[in-house]
RNA sequence: UGGGGUGUCGCCAAGCGGUAAGGCAACGGGUUUUGAUCCCGUCAUGCGCAGGUUCGAAUCCUGCCACCCCAGCCA
């Protein structure tokens, strides 16, 4: 960037306000205390379940930090527990990271890699007479912690001495021990008023395979014991994360005090970001795919990254409203709105127009020949000439919205701008027409109306005398075709569904999905899958990136368009 | 209850002793071949509460109150 740019910036653009984390580097880096002055970050999922929208705002958060500053950001799965994990979350969190459109430093790290490094740390600290081996079993161990009113009760073993320790340490290494048989503990403060300081356990067995070391271990570090090291053998600079783990700040510090690690990093906390009318505990997204509630993790209703891309979010979208929320250490719960509207303003400025018919009522224009087709243009975007245009082939017969007939013409125009008994309507992109009659069946049911076409109205005023009351959509019923529309509404119709006593699953929305065969104009059987449009008047739909084809379009509502106008009548 | 945090508009969020940014939502109005977009305007004499320091306090001090996290061999 050359200094011109810099000033420019420096000087026309408002000034956007630092977060306390942008502080905290901008801070550290005119302070030097930044190595070689490139900052390391990282995002340290545990490969356990699909990434969700609150992960999303951590991914944002590093890699943008990382982004903003110059510096780097690792992606490193945080797979100290083989219990839980499985490869097939490696490799989901992989694609979801890459589809947000961040790039991770190198190769994908795994705190596995390290497992050799924890382990020879932990000989370090039973040397020092800073660990032993207890052999409590798990209860013991929780009643010997003591609680928040009485003070920890040492284990037996804690003053064994170094190569007793060193001798059982090992035993738990080769297998000797069964799964709770015994566990390593650093050697910290029983009566410490924070817990974690209370001997935290630093290795379990647990013999089972792990997805990246197979079986060559039996013996897995706990978090607290492998988080800070896999910092500072990274290099890693801001290591950020959630508020619940201001309380290990003091352990993840004592490791570095006391062991040899290579660098010094240091922890951030931020308050996670909590959405409304959505669940992100992987317990609940779980029993909502377990209970086969929805479709999968990636359910076009779930909060998941992998949800939320087929549904139609963009990744745009996501960056935008992680950017919106902000970060803070204040504990909160973000508004949905706040989501909507990032979504609808990347779709609105990017989005390819087009119309679909979702409750056809038939229209006959009665002044054109049966075969007749005239062929009309439109843009493909009312701003973006550079996105082309379409075809819409305009012929006697044609499908318009039932909502968009009403037999009530004494309606002002303000209150029903759509077509009505005996008057004008402009049909988006074409002619401007008159209704003429009304055709009912027995039961007294619309099925057919008759209208005409006013010549020379196709990109041009009618005559003074003629006012149409608005503008509405349509499709041909000759050449449009037909396709599934599947219209989404939120999963939960309560604000906080897993707060209160009920089971979150009473707030589960009946009505989140219905299924509509739709016309459309023919330009859509030939969209990509994922490919976004707005069907003008109606909403946002993506094709499905699974389901749809040429033969059998697929298109699934994303969001609606904004309606200020139903939320008066 | 011991420890650690946080309280600024309905929601998110700036503010760092000099007299309350911004966004979302909402509400008016204008433009419009999408009741969308866009544009213009309104929206905290007050910053959890109560005292105190100061010429001056959301910002400093004291005391309350409320909410969140911690008692896994989960992360």
């Amino acid at each position: 960037m050359s200094n011109t740019d810099e000033s420019r910036n420096v000087n026309t653009a408002a000034e956007k306000p630092r977060n306390f984390l942008e502080q905290i580097i901008e801070r550290d880096l005119a302070e030097g205390k930044v190595p070689g002055g490139k900052i390391i970050t990282r995002f340290p999922p545990e490969p356990n379940g699909f990434l969700h929208i609150g992960h999303a705002t951590s991914i944002c958060l590093n890699f943008g930090l990382a982004e903003k500053y110059n510096g780097e950001c690792n992606l490193r799965f945080d797979d100290t527990n083989p219990e839980k994990e499985e490869q097939v979350y490696v490799d989901a969190i992989q694609e979801d990271v890459k589809w947000l459109g961040f790039n991770w430093t190198g190769n994908v790290r795994y705190a596995s890699s390290y497992f050799d490094s924890f382990y020879e740390w932990a000989l370090h600290l039973i040397c020092g007479g800073k660990a032993y081996v207890d052999f409590q079993d798990a209860e013991t161990m929780r009643e010997t912690r003591g609680n928040f009113n009485k003070p920890g009760v040492d284990s037996p073993t804690r003053n064994a001495s170094v190569e007793e320790n060193l001798r059982e340490f090992e035993n738990m290494r080769a297998g000797m021990y069964d799964e709770g048989k015994a566990c390593l503990r650093a050697r910290i403060d029983m009566l410490s008023g924070n817990m974690n300081m209370r001997d935290p356990v630093l290795y379990r067995i647990r013999k089972v395979a792990h997805h990246q070391t197979g079986d060559k271990w039996c013996i897995y570090p706990s978090y607290d014991f492998a988080h800070g090291q896999e910092d500072a053998i990274e290099g890693i600079t801001h290591s950020i994360c959630t508020l619940e783990f201001e309380d290990h700040k003091p352990l993840y510090e004592w490791f570095l005090d006391n062991l040899p690690v290579p660098a010094r990093p240091r922890q951030y906390e931020f308050a996670r970001t909590n959405l409304n009318y959505v669940v992100t505990s992987k317990r609940k997204l779980k029993r909502l795919v377990d209970e086969k509630l929805v479709d999968g993790w990636d359910d076009p209703r779930m909060p998941t990254v992998s949800g939320m891309r087929r549904r139609g979010f963009t990744a745009v979208s996501i960056r935008k409203f992680s950017e919106m929320v902000g970060v803070s250490r204040t504990d909160g719960i973000a508004d949905f709105s706040m989501l909507e509207f990032a979504i609808r303003d990347d779709l609105n400025n990017n989005a390819a127009r087009a119309m679909a018919v979702l409750d056809p009522l038939k229209v006959v224009i009665t002044n054109m020949a049966d075969d007749e087709v005239q062929e009309m243009k439109a843009a493909a975007h009312p701003n973006k000439p550079e996105l082309g245009e379409r075809v819409l082939p305009f012929t006697r017969e044609i499908y318009i919205d039932r909502s968009d007939f009403s037999e009530d013409n004494t309606q002002s125009r303000k209150k029903y701008k759509r077509l009505v008994t005996g008057e004008y309507v402009r049909l988006r992109s074409t002619y401007v027409i008159k209704h003429e009659e009304t055709i009912k069946d027995d039961n007294g049911e619309i099925i057919e109306i008759r209208c005409s076409y006013v010549p020379g109205t196709v990109g041009e005023n009618p005559p003074e005398d003629i006012r149409p009351r608005g503008v509405i959509h349509w499709v041909s019923a000759s050449h449009g075709k037909q396709a599934e529309l599947r219209m989404y509404d939120r999963l939960f119709n309560h604000e906080a569904p897993d707060r209160g006593d009920e089971d979150f699953l009473t707030h589960i929305n009946p009505d989140s999905i219905s299924v509509k065969t739709a016309w459309v104009e023919p330009s859509l059987a030939h969209a990509e899958p994922e490919q976004k449009f707005q069907f003008e008047r109606e909403g946002y739909f993506v094709a499905d990136r699974y389901d749809h084809t040429t033969e059998r379009p697929v298109f699934n509502l994303t969001i609606g368009l904004k309606d200020t106008w139903a939320a008066k009548v």
